[in-house]
This record gives C-alpha cells, structure tokens and sequence, in this order.
DNA sequence: ATCTGTACTATGTCAGACAAAAGCAAAGGA
DNA sequence: TCCTTTGCTTTTGTCTGACATAGTACAGAT
C-alpha cells in the first residue's frame, strides 16, 4: 500500500521525438499552414523542426502512410493532394467503417458514453461550434466502439478530409442536413438499435461523400491540378 | 524514334532498401520462421540482413504500423502476438471492409476480371491448391475494386490473420463450408448482384471470424500467454 | 535468501559522410 | 536565335560512428 497523498511520479516525455514531429507537421497541414503541393525539403523541415535529419525522415515516412504528404519525385516529399480519385477512395472506404463503428458503439457503449455523445448534437450557436462538436461526436464514437484498429483506420481519414470537411459546410445547406444526419444517427444510437445507427451513419457519409466530391469538383474546376 | 531491337533499359531496384528488409520480415513471419513473441533486437537484424542499423529502424517502424510486430519496453520489438482481443478487432474492421470491396468488385470489374474471380473457386485437388486459390482470389477481388486505399487497408489484415487462416481449416469442416461460402460469394459476383456479393462476403467473414475465434482461444487454452 | 551496486546491453537521437539521381544553368553549335 | 550538351548543385538514400539514457542481469555483501 502506497500512501495516497504522495504523488512522486515523474510524467515523462510521453512522446518520441520523430512522434511530436509528426503531430506538429500533421497539425500544420490540418490548418492549413502547408497547403496542399507544398514541397517539403529534408533540409528545410530539420531547420523548422530543429531535429535531425534521422527523426525528420523517420517522422516523413510515417505521415507517408498516413497519406498526408506523398512522394514526389526526387523533391523529397509534398502535402498531399486531394483529388476526386482520392476523395472517392477515402468515402468509400469511410462509409464502410464508419457505420460499423456506429454498430458497434451501440453494441458496447454505457449509458453515460451514449448520453455524452447526444449531447454533442444539441444545437450550438456558431458554425465553429458545431463543428467542434462533430469533431468531438467522432472522438466519442470511436472510443465507444471499442476497436483500436478501427480508430486506428478512421482517424486518419478524418484527418484527410479535414480540409474537404470544412470546405463542404460552405455547400448552401450542407451544413444543416448534415447536422440532421448526426441528429438521427444519435436518435438512432440513444434507441439502442444497431441496425438504425448503421444505416443512420451510412446515410450521413453518403451525403458527405456528395458533398465533399462536389466541393473537390469545384476545386478542380477553379483550379487544374498542374 | 529509338530502335526498337537496342534495348538498353536498366531495370533499376524498384526497392528500396528498407522496403526489401519489411518485404523479407514480413514473409518470414507469415512462414512461421518467425513465430509470435520472437524478440528481434536491431543487432541481430542488422546481422541477418546485412543492412544497416537506419535501414533496420526504418523497416521496424513500418512493420509496427503493418501490426506484424510490436515494441517490447526496452527490448526491441517482437513479432506481434495475435490474442483473442487482437482478432476480434481485425474481424470487425474485415467484416466492415471485405463485403464493401465485393460490392465494389461487382459494379467495376470487367467480365474478364470476373471470370478469372470465378476461375478460383472451382474445385482442387489438394488443400494447399485450394488456399493458394483463395489467396488468389483475394488478390483479384481487391484489384478489381479499384480502391487502392482499400486494398492497402485489407492486404496487412490478411497478412496478420495468414497464420490463424491456415489453423482455422484446420477445424473439422471449415474448409469445406469455407469454400462453399467462396462460391456462393463467386455467384452472387457472376450475377452481378452488389447486395448479394455483399451479403455472402459478409457471411464468410462472420464465419472465418468464428472459426478464427475458436482456433486462437483453443491456442490460448494449450499456450497461456506469458 | 535478499538486497544493492555495477557493468552490460539496447534503444533513441544526433552528426557527418558519400554515391546516385535529378534538376538547373551556362556554354557551345546549328 | 534556338537547341543541345555539358557540368554544377541540390536532394535523397544509405551507411557509419558516437553518445546519453534506461532497463537488465549478475555478482557481491549483508
């Protein structure tokens, strides 16, 4: 028995070098601070960083396969690009995990973690608001699904689609069918029917997918891919 | 113009060198030669491959993201176990994933693609043909999916249950309700019905997630996990 | 038998070096 | 003037060596 007033534990570095670099550049390229096509150099990204080459490589391979900068061809490495290719790769691979971790939440969730995640529906004042919780409402489902894989799988994607995410809500009305959807996906889910959530979150990435490839469109449009 | 009879090219290694180093780790894991638990310290692979230590780290990070090998505290890595927790969670994302890319399979692939997928479950002679078959079949379907996101996804999945496949068959009867099951999902795709290719793919994942389950919890029950 | 200190081992990180490949710019020829 | 060619520079891929830190194991002491 060890006395419970004292607390000698030393928090230590929870994350390795190459780690923190990774969620740095990630966090960068989610706001928008690396713009998509940016070139990376190594050399650039050690003077920016301040580590080593070694840990900067390290860090580049791994948002590699997170998908968020990719290869250029003897340039080092560039933020990746989001194409209608790539959007339609990523909705349908999310529109076939996502509702099955809305199954699974129902299946395992407590009663608390259900009541947390429909109070993130609530209606909220400001856009930024809304979604902030939906972005939370993601991080709930997830937890609740209780598949480490699963999360492990959807996160970057969310990740990806980030900047799209943001995009789409400036489609007239998106914003507020969307806010619909996760209103009956919550209904669904506080109803404790698996079936009804799947297809509940199956419809709202279906609408997102629309979205989001008529944003991407747009893009395309305004802009060719050089 | 060149002439058409120089030919020149060099056909330079499409390889890098980390990558050959995952490519060998990862087949000797699923060949068994590197049974689940090994440790592998950095030493002993630089010596086994003859590559050097950066190379080593490289191949090791990617192969801890793959799930085929784990960090040990302060021992290195070791090749991944897979517990009854490990399987539930890649059987759920497979169950989610796998009918998805049959679904996706019925509406893309060309009849060509079709008829090779069809080819594959005709019945074989021995039991090795027949999960060579199947291997094989797996391969097709993802190609014809034209989901590379997908498919990158899917592949270290199969790689990581490859050793509980073969020890699910070797349940009495699995093989054979496995290939009727294979089948049926092959005429459901002939048919060029997504919803049927869909459900029957589901079908087989439940099933192999079960027959899985038990094998891994019969391990379990010999082998005590240390 | 248990505890303690020390040496060893393994990883994490850094710095530097070199070859190979690709892009860029200047020089030279039509 | 324009095109080709040549050489330089940049950048990555890989290797080597080094050091600090942390955890392990063993031997010696109590």
């Amino acid at each position: 028995m060890t006395d419970p007033k004292l607390d000698l534990m030393i928090d230590r570095p929870a994350e390795s070098v190459p780690e923190m670099v990774v969620r740095r550049i990630r966090d960068a390229i989610a706001a928008g601070l690396l713009p998509p096509g940016r070139q990376l150099t190594e050399r650039e990204l050690v003077e920016l960083t301040g580590v080593s080459r070694t840990s900067v490589r390290e860090a580049m391979r791994h948002l590699q396969t997170l998908g968020l900068v990719e290869p250029s061809p003897s340039r080092g490495v560039r933020v990746a690009r989001l194409g209608s290719a790539e959007v339609r790769e990523i909705y349908e691979v999310r529109d076939a995990l996502e509702p099955a971790a809305a199954e699974l939440f129902v299946l395992r969730a407590t009663d608390e973690e259900v009541a947390a995640l429909v109070a993130k529906v609530q209606p909220h004042a400001s856009g930024d608001e809304r979604l902030q919780a939906i972005y939370e409402f993601d991080g709930l489902l997830l937890a609740g699904a209780r598949n480490s894989l699963l999360k492990s799988m959807l996160e970057p994607l969310h990740t990806r689609i980030h900047a799209l995410r943001s995009l789409s809500v400036t489609i007239p009305g998106r914003l507020e069918s969307s806010m619909q959807e996760y209103l009956e996906l919550a209904e669904a889910i506080a109803a404790r029917s698996p079936e009804r959530a799947s297809e509940a979150s199956h419809r709202h990435v279906r609408a997102a997918a629309k979205a989001a490839l008529k944003a991407v469109e747009n893009l395309e449009r305004e802009n060719p891919e050089s």
